[in-house]
DNA sequence: CAAACCGCTGCAAAAATTGCATCACACTAA
DNA sequence: TTAGTGTGATGCAATTTTTGCAGCGGTTTG
């Protein structure tokens, strides 16, 4: 849609900060793209940057175009999906922030499925945590954020919470592993590697050991989930995981055993959206498969 | 705003039916109109029109369009707004469908007012039944509606609902004029006169005889509420009104009676907007005026 | 003080848009 | 049937707009 031009390098700028950074991206001269938004802002009778000394900046005006921009670029997807839905064939893109716990099965398999059906579909998926999953709803750069526990996100509309209990995942040989579910003092007592980040099952089990003599002492600490996973698996020490993160059922390299919730209450996967957006028809599609397929394997609120 | 030419072309068209004849009224060359038309269609991937005999028609997919279209329109108005706003000056336009009632007095005196304190916003005022006035909504000529009973739009969101006491007028000579309260069957005993149109007061009138052995028998019908109340106060005789229609206070000239409710039920003006829309600024403070000047002179719901 | 960026402007080249004349088609009226 | 009218589409030239280059004036940085 040639129209919406200017409006992607009004953003274009805004977002690298330099009229001439932003014009070698979009493989443009600087000139024009100078002129472009010289002509929007006597067009607006007001300027939408403050020149700065070393680039530019958004003024209050630009910050709310900036915002009616993205609005517009985002409505524009929609009704491109809405007309190809009804000439039947199903195009579109769709783009996901999500947690690092979705990565390795949840998504992968749920983006084929539904490519299956529908292989005229893009996907993109972003690893964000709660904050940026945020920022890349409001910027469009994301359709819909999969996030873990907590959520106090104003721009957020929740669509659907998935209840996680978290699982400690064993080798097969570990000692625990006779056991069918494990109080959290048992899993502290071996050798234990856990997620860095202040978020997610580390968060849980933060707020689990504060109130208590337990200390969390991991002998391995990453942000990578698949690392730990396949650290505990060859060192044969303790991770803990949601199930969302581990292979679906059960399988022989690989022991899950659920931590009794005395210790550690429940975790919950949010799916959200921009609030007050409408979606594009791929992404309404996707995420309804998506929450369905939740619904149907935990339980949801 | 430049960019927003094409879709406003397409509008035109789609409102009109032809490219030719569109192309008259945009002040273009119907061959430019016509490229204009094609470019997007290419850029889409899909016709926008259908091209019959006698020019052209919305497609489905046209239609999605020019729903988006006066969407992105509306709210880059609003966005003007927003700056005009920031940057000190309040400028703008409010545009109002309302129904005859509103304007003798209500709406003049209202828009004065708003107008006394912001020269720079400018006004439309559009006379439209229930169904013509969702119509304005919907295309957007329009940003608020006023309207009386009865309202079952589904477009429409409801702000405020004014009660409307049917009153009749008089010529202060006329026998009635005498009583402080009237039935509707004293006024039928006398010549009247009534609005022709089967809304607003006359349809209240209408549901309120229909099970009685009352009947209607205007001597005069018209559908101008000024010309009823200026012939009414000429020949004597009785005709009705809603108090939105008569002049404020007490007029030496005119004499204003109650008609009680146990014949005609209060009817109820309405104040909407289109459902979802986010108003621009200048009509959405208009819209806050004159509610307040309802409900201070009003019983409002 | 020089070098490195920055946004901005004059000018010519390139690209897009427009207008004119005209075509093909469908309907209407004689 | 036939001539006439109105429709959208297209080739081509004129016009307008956009783009790119070179260079200017300013500020920060080393």
């Amino acid at each position: 849609m040639r129209h919406l031009t200017s409006l992607r390098y009004i953003e274009a700028v805004a977002k690298s900060g330099s009229i001439r950074r932003a014009a070698e991206s979009l493989a443009i001269n600087s000139t024009a793209l100078n002129r472009r938004i010289l002509a929007v802002e006597a067009d607006l009778g007001v300027p939408i940057f403050e020149r700065l000394p070393r680039g530019v900046r958004l003024s209050a005006a630009g910050e709310i175009l900036l915002q009616h921009i993205r609005d517009q670029l985002g409505d524009m997807d929609r009704v491109k999906g809405l007309i190809a839905d009804l000439s039947g064939e199903r195009r579109g893109h769709v783009s996901i922030a999500c947690s690092q716990a979705l990565l390795p099965y949840f998504l992968p398999e749920q983006i084929s499925l539904y490519r299956r059906a529908h292989p005229g579909v893009t996907f993109g998926v972003h690893v964000r945590d709660r904050d940026e999953a945020e920022q890349s709803l409001i910027s469009r750069e994301a359709d819909i954020a999969l996030v873990f526990e907590p959520v106090r996100m104003s721009d957020l509309e929740l669509l659907l919470a998935v209840r996680q209990r978290i699982e400690a995942v064993l080798h097969p040989d570990h000692p625990l592993a006779a056991k069918k579910t494990l109080r959290l003092r048992e899993c502290l007592s071996f050798p234990i590697a856990l997620p860095t980040a202040p978020y997610g099952v580390r968060h849980l089990l933060e707020n689990a050991t504060r109130r208590s003599s337990l200390k969390l002492t991991p002998v391995v600490e990453s942000d990578s989930f698949e690392f730990l996973y396949r650290h505990a698996l060859e060192e044969k020490i303790v991770t803990l995981q949601i199930p969302l993160g581990l292979p679906p059922g059960d399988t022989p390299a690989l022991v899950r055993r659920s931590i009794d919730t005395r210790d550690v209450p429940d975790g919950m996967v949010y799916v959200g959206q921009l609030k007050g957006r409408i979606l594009p028809v791929a992404a309404s599609r996707f995420c309804a498969q998506i929450m369905s397929a939740f619904a149907e394997r935990y339980e949801c609120i």
